[in-house]
RNA sequence: GCUCCCGUCGUCCAGCGGCCUAGGAUCCCACCCUUUCAAGGUGGUGACGCGGGUUCGAAUCCCGUCGGGAGUACCA
């Protein structure tokens, strides 16, 4: 766990972090667990209960003359690096030792005045580096144009390319695996995996410091893998709402931790066959880091959206009204239309609901749309429906026909069917003359899943009473008599 | 500015010199089905950034160009 940033990495969004992998299902063998504790011989996994290692491996590093101590402030570095940007002496702002390192008196000097300065690591001056990049294949880079990083800030605590690095290897990572963003910091990655490991320098702290030693046969990372970057359907890369907030966002939003799995797998690359559909199974079978594309990827939510609608379907009705408890009870929203938790005829109306909207849903959130009408005890009518379903001669007719045949059918859907499609020729207009008026009277609303069953499902005497409510407003509603 | 990366339908992918009058998915449109909304079915619009090469033949190889992105922190 990354924290070596104590302003960025609170308790707070750690834990978020780790609910979010959690709940899109992504599970770790070794590392920090919930409660503070960690689990691995390798450990302690948080970087921040690591700092006496990397205390440690820097004073070694500084005696080995692999480093030097710059004690520029950040003001004389920002000013430096604006004057090289400006074109200064003609060269980017590229911090080498040669041009950096402080004379002898103006290191005394500094020193004097109780300056401690910030731990860089010496690069090459000249020369190039390749890497190997199992996405991107080999890259090169002069180390003319590669800056002395920064491994130990003034106040003593490292920095992520220190503590990386000594991790790596004291950890025994085998595959560094990440976004394009850090491609350009592999260069000095590489070069102190090769300091660490000469003579025995991280093996020497590891014992130092009383920390677990590393297997033998470890060398360095075995492959670097650079993804290619996720961005907006604007092309601009996912800052805002990315990470932990926008998982637990997409939760809350009723996507389904399977289709985020499987949508991302998607993004940059694709099985040989080509379809899209796929389970873990199929995803840790056939994933092969070789095959992923480097272009940057647009995140589709419509894509996303289109996946999450089609896993719904697929549910058994069971899984899906736990499933979308959740978003009724108030946990993710602010609609709260069942107990916590749900009493057994509020599960039972849930359940028998899930059928009718399992095929007309994108997303679990969408529920709250349709299940007012059967978990409340006063309708309210939609005052669109009834303008555009109310107005239309015929609408009180038929609600009234319907309130007169209702009582005396038999209580299944196919009866109530029956007993509704007798009445267009009774009054002698079309059927969706009569189902839309009984529609909007019985649900509130024009738009609802499908009428029969719907009544069937709120039963005789709620789909009577609503009836009869409706019927004076509908009256009501009708254009006046020439 | 400098360094590195990238460039096939709006979007995600397939394509790895001829099978491509470029395929699938999503989106959009039309039609069918239909009690509303969906779902489902059928069909359609839509792309190799540009310019040079190499080759009998290029989306596929090379060069250039243009465009996009990332990095350029005592952040990670």
């Amino acid at each position: 766990m990354e924290d070596t940033d104590a302003t960025r990495a609170t308790e707070e969004s750690m834990r978020s972090m780790m609910e979010a992998m959690r709940w899109i299902g992504l599970d770790w063998d070794e590392g920090p667990e919930d409660d503070g504790t960690s689990r691995g011989p390798y450990g302690p996994y948080r970087q921040s209960e690591r700092t006496a290692l990397y205390a440690e491996v820097a004073r070694r590093l500084e005696a080995s003359g692999a480093t030097y101590r710059d004690h520029r402030t950040s003001e004389e570095l920002e000013a430096w690096r604006e004057l090289q940007r400006k074109g200064g002496d003609g060269g980017p702002p590229v911090v080498k030792a040669s041009t950096f390192e402080h004379s002898d008196e103006d290191l005394a000097r500094r020193e004097a005045e109780g300056s401690v300065g910030s731990l860089r690591l010496r690069t090459p001056e000249s020369g190039s580096v390749t890497v190997t990049d199992l996405i991107r294949g080999e890259i090169t880079w002069d180390w003319a144009t590669i800056s002395d990083p920064v491994i130990e800030r003034s106040d003593g605590s490292a920095t992520y390319p220190l503590a990386n690095s000594v991790d790596d290897l004291a950890q025994g990572v085998s595959l560094i695996c990440r976004g394009e963003d850090l491609l350009s910091v592999t260069p000095r990655q590489v070069l102190l995996h090769g300091l660490l490991l000469t003579d025995g320098l991280l093996d020497a702290a590891l014992a130092a410091v009383g920390f677990p030693a590393r297997d033998a046969s470890w060398v360095a990372p075995e492959a670097f893998a650079h993804l290619p970057m996720v961005v907006g359907m604007d092309r601009k890369k996912l800052s805002k709402r990315h990470g932990s907030v926008s998982i637990q966002e997409f939760r809350r939003q009723g996507f389904l931790p399977e289709t985020l799995r499987n949508y991302l797998a998607l993004l940059g690359w694709a099985p040989r066959d080509g379809r899209e559909r796929l389970d873990d199974a199929d995803m840790i079978a056939e994933f092969d880091l070789r095959a992923v594309g480097r272009s940057a990827a647009a995140f589709d939510v419509d894509k996303l959206s289109a996946f999450n609608g089609e896993r719904i379907r697929e549910l058994d009705p069971g899984e899906l009204t736990d499933r979308l408890t959740p978003h009724l009870d108030g946990t993710y929203g602010e609609v709260a239309l069942l107990d916590t938790p749900p009493t057994d005829s509020q599960r039972a109306m849930v359940h028998g609901l899930v059928p009718l909207v399992q095929e007309r849903m994108q997303r679990l959130d969408e529920i709250v749309e349709y299940a007012p009408p059967f978990l409340v005890d006063e309708l309210e009518l939609d005052p669109d429906s009834v303008k555009k379903v109310f107005t239309k001669k015929g609408a009180p007719e038929a609600i009234e026909a319907t309130i007169a045949v209702l009582p005396d059918v038999e209580w299944s859907v196919e009866a109530i069917e029956e007993a509704l499609r007798g009445l267009p020729e009774q009054l002698g207009i079309g059927f969706g003359k009569v189902a839309q008026p009984v529609r909007v009277a019985v649900t509130g609303s024009s738009v609802s899943p499908p009428l029969f069953e719907s009544i069937e499902l709120l039963g005789r005497e709620t789909s009577l009473a609503r009836l009869r409510a409706a019927l004076p407003v509908a009256q009501e509603a009708q254009p006046a008599a020439e």
